[in-house]
DNA sequence: TTGAAAGCGTTACCAC
DNA sequence: GTGGTAACGCTTTCAA
């Protein structure tokens, strides 16, 4: 049952190995009889080919590696599915590879994968993380995702966060709401520094000019926590625009803890989308991306750079606003 | 920079062949000026062995497959968080495949990654489906996750649902709540047919023998809330049981639009502990399921199978009660 | 401790 | 259409 190879094949079927070969394969030409043999005894035999070896002589493996920062939360689990599902439309496998924090480590999960795949989808959320996209080819096509740096020639997938934190800003300003505050992410991370950049942009021209009011967060639940501790000790603002929705459910649970309703005092958005922000209460405005749709077009990318096809280079992704609960306007 | 081979490096170095895969090997040995020699070399050309190559000869893959149902929800992440943390430290690659919902693709899909990897961590999570984890040998060692159904002599790592169960209906029992009722999930689920077990033997257990009360449901958010739609129209229960936190989540929003207080008028609890119920409100009483803890112990399995090493058969996980605010007593 | 050479299971090329 | 047979790049005896 185990270790049964074309040979064995091809002598139960009383033909070549090569007849079996292209029979299994399917673009060169085989009799429909002889195909058809050969596929029963392929069947009855139960025969799989060997992996390595294939990819040995035809130089594929038929399978795409996909390699991310880390694997915490939904906005992940929701990009695998993304993934997977194209991959399994197109009879690709995936080689999953994460937790890569420091440019060092990615660069050497880089390099272990690089004769196991045929191309690579990359997230790289850090601005940081540059450094192991390295502009010198890494023997296997790159896709990129996330993070707007330019990497030439490399086709990358990219949510347009100045477009979605403009929108959010511009609800938030809309609604009523004069003090609009903001609650950045990572200095470092170029996602959230083109959203204070759409904050930014949105209050300037914002009719009015209300001032910028800028905490420091870091994508976390706890400094959305911290944030509310400090808006709330002062004057609190009308409106909280949270840089992603994890800082935004903090938030949300540290201005009850003073006292504060939302969204009857003070307004609050964040920033994807992530399922909970539906099941929090209030219920979440927020700017959605769309995460599976962004993974499975970057596999179809991938598959279409193997296969020798022209693709696009950049592929933009704006976020729609959801209008939720929490910003419900207070006129 | 492309296709360097062992051949490319044994040349520059000036050894054999042999020398080279041995220092790469480190199994036999090598003289160490040797060794410090070739490595210089290898590091020099940024030589990656080609995988297929090595794994034709040595019948090794270094690759753990991975096989879900499903890719849906923050379950599902976590495992394969779990699986991923495992694998970086003992440096083997993840091949991960999912949406198998009927055993024939499931079965397929086992076909396809027989030959790509060492062992395959395989999870099955209704009974249905038993179909496709087969007695015969699949060519490669199979560890099983979730379900209930034993498969001789391999490890299977299995949630002790009627435990957890049990548990939770004791503790909502205790509370004070005379009448609990039971939201159950699919009937063709191993593990809801264990939860409803657990259901009716605390039940049983329970001074006083409360009348069972079922409710049929199927996992989903909606049937949860549908469930709590026929709950409200008759006389309400003192508290309801939902076979897991998803259906919970449901129910909590269908008894809100009843106008029924959780746990004001209702205590309420799920199953499973997703990081969800921790934001709803009232945040969700439950029973936490180790499972990120889960899919690393199950890669460990894999390594040491791998390894021929002896290892446990039947691994089972106690979920611990969680109380949250859902079912504060109301004596 | 090192080198030479025999596979490993496929694919792809070249004859027929 | 089909068969024979070199590669493909590596590990692993077996000798030296």
């Amino acid at each position: 049952m185990k270790g049964v190879t074309i040979r064995d094949v091809a002598r139960a079927a009383d033909v070549s190995v090569a007849t079996v070969s292209r029979t299994l394969n399917g673009i060169e030409k085989v009799a429909s009889p002889t195909r058809d043999h050969v596929l029963k005894i392929v069947h009855d035999l139960d025969y799989v080919p060997h992996s390595g070896a294939r990819s040995l002589s035809s130089k594929r493996t038929d399978t795409i590696g996909v390699l991310l920062p880390d694997l915490h939360g939904e906005f992940f689990s929701e990009l695998i599915r993304g993934i997977d599902l194209a991959a399994r439309a197109r009879g690709l496998h995936l080689l999953l590879s994460s937790s890569h924090g420091d440019p060092a480590e990615a660069a050497a999960a880089l390099r272990a994968m690089r004769s196991r795949v045929d191309s690579i989808i990359m997230m790289s959320l850090t601005a940081g993380n540059d450094a192991v996209v390295p502009a010198a080819p890494v023997g296997v096509p790159l896709v990129l995702l996330g993070g707007n740096r330019k990497s030439p020639g490399r086709p990358s997938f990219v949510i347009d966060n100045y477009a979605g934190a403009f929108a959010i800003t511009e609800h938030l300003a809309d609604g009523g709401n004069r003090q609009v505050a903001f609650v950045a992410g990572p200095v470092d991370n170029i996602d959230a520094r083109e959203r204070l950049r759409g904050y930014r942009a949105a209050l300037k021209r914002a009719a009015g000019a209300f001032p910028e009011w800028i905490i420091q967060g870091d994508f976390s639940e706890e400094s959305g926590r911290e944030a509310a501790r400090t808006l709330a000790a002062a004057e609190p603002p009308d409106a909280i625009f949270c840089a992603n929705d994890m800082m935004a459910i903090g938030c949300l649970e540290g201005l009850r803890d003073a006292g504060i309703a939302v969204p009857g005092d003070v307004a609050l958005a964040g920033f994807d989308d992530i399922p909970i922000t539906r099941y929090v209460n209030p219920p979440l405005t927020t700017a959605a991306v769309p995460i599976a749709e962004m993974g499975r077009q970057a596999l179809e990318c991938c598959a279409d750079v193997i296969a020798g096809r022209q693709v696009e280079l950049q592929h933009i992704f704006k976020p729609v606003l959801v209008i939720r609960a929490s910003s419900a306007g207070r006129s």
